[in-house]
DNA sequence: TGTTAAATACGAAACAGTTCGTAGACAGCA
DNA sequence: TGCTGTCTACGAACTGTTTCGTATTTAACA
């Protein structure tokens, strides 16, 4: 079924996403033994999210071959700006500055890091 | 019942409490009509989630006098700081420097905000 | 061609979140 | 005291997420 709105990933449907981000496009099988890697997921655990997802527009799948493939519908990079959009306006109201702050209070960021974002701020300012 | 670890609160939590650190320990019926400034909930609704947020330890309940006031355990700096280390860890591989850059190009930021941000990254520095 | 290994499809159970109806307690007042 | 309005408690329905068992399909090969 398509749909005009990609609904966000759920917990556990972000999991496989990320998992086609890092390894690219992949089977079932092969999605199955990356998220393994962290935690025991059932075979047909993965195929029955990986079938939802598909209706839900969140991957698009691949049947050429008897093994489908699957990629991700939405990049990382856009997958990331829509979840923190949602954060923005669940539970900051809507003040991407104040959630800027209190990120970079949250978690030691190194030297160079902070340097780049300082780049981009100013890049911003043009 | 107590509660080592308190959870982050859900969607329909978070509104509540974002009610409450909007205007302060509130009964039911308060909370409830502060949510239905936006959107219709039925009091025995409100009543529920505050129950239940209670034994979840996201609320502190005064049972003093007939009427229970409400008042939230946590402020509202320190929960969003736990939703954006989760969303981190989640979504972001850990790193704080993507979060904060991919939310800086979500949502235009005033010029002003933009030098406060500057400034909290010189302070980081020292 | 018949067997087997591996894949997909499907249904159902378990769980969590949300909503609300109904019942019962209680304070204030006629 | 008995009525009324407001409160809390509780259970149940409904939805969405996650998990997995079982059935079915299919390609390959002995």
């Amino acid at each position: 079924m398509a749909r005009r709105q990609i609904p966000n990933p759920t917990e556990r449907e972000l999991s496989i996403l990320r998992a086609l981000w890092r390894c690219g496009n992949s089977t079932v099988r092969q999605v199955q033994e990356e998220l393994n890697r962290k935690e025991k997921t059932g075979y047909t655990t993965v195929l029955k999210l990986l079938q939802i997802m598909t209706v839900k527009g969140l991957v698009i799948r691949d049947e050429s071959s008897r093994t489908h493939v699957y990629r991700p519908k939405l990049g990382e990079e856009e997958t990331q700006k829509r979840l923190l959009r949602d954060l923005l306006n669940r539970a900051f109201g809507g003040s991407a500055q104040r959630l800027v702050m209190q990120a970079l209070s949250v978690k030691k960021v190194p030297e160079e890091e902070l340097e780049e974002i300082k780049r981009m701020l100013e890049d911003m300012k043009g």
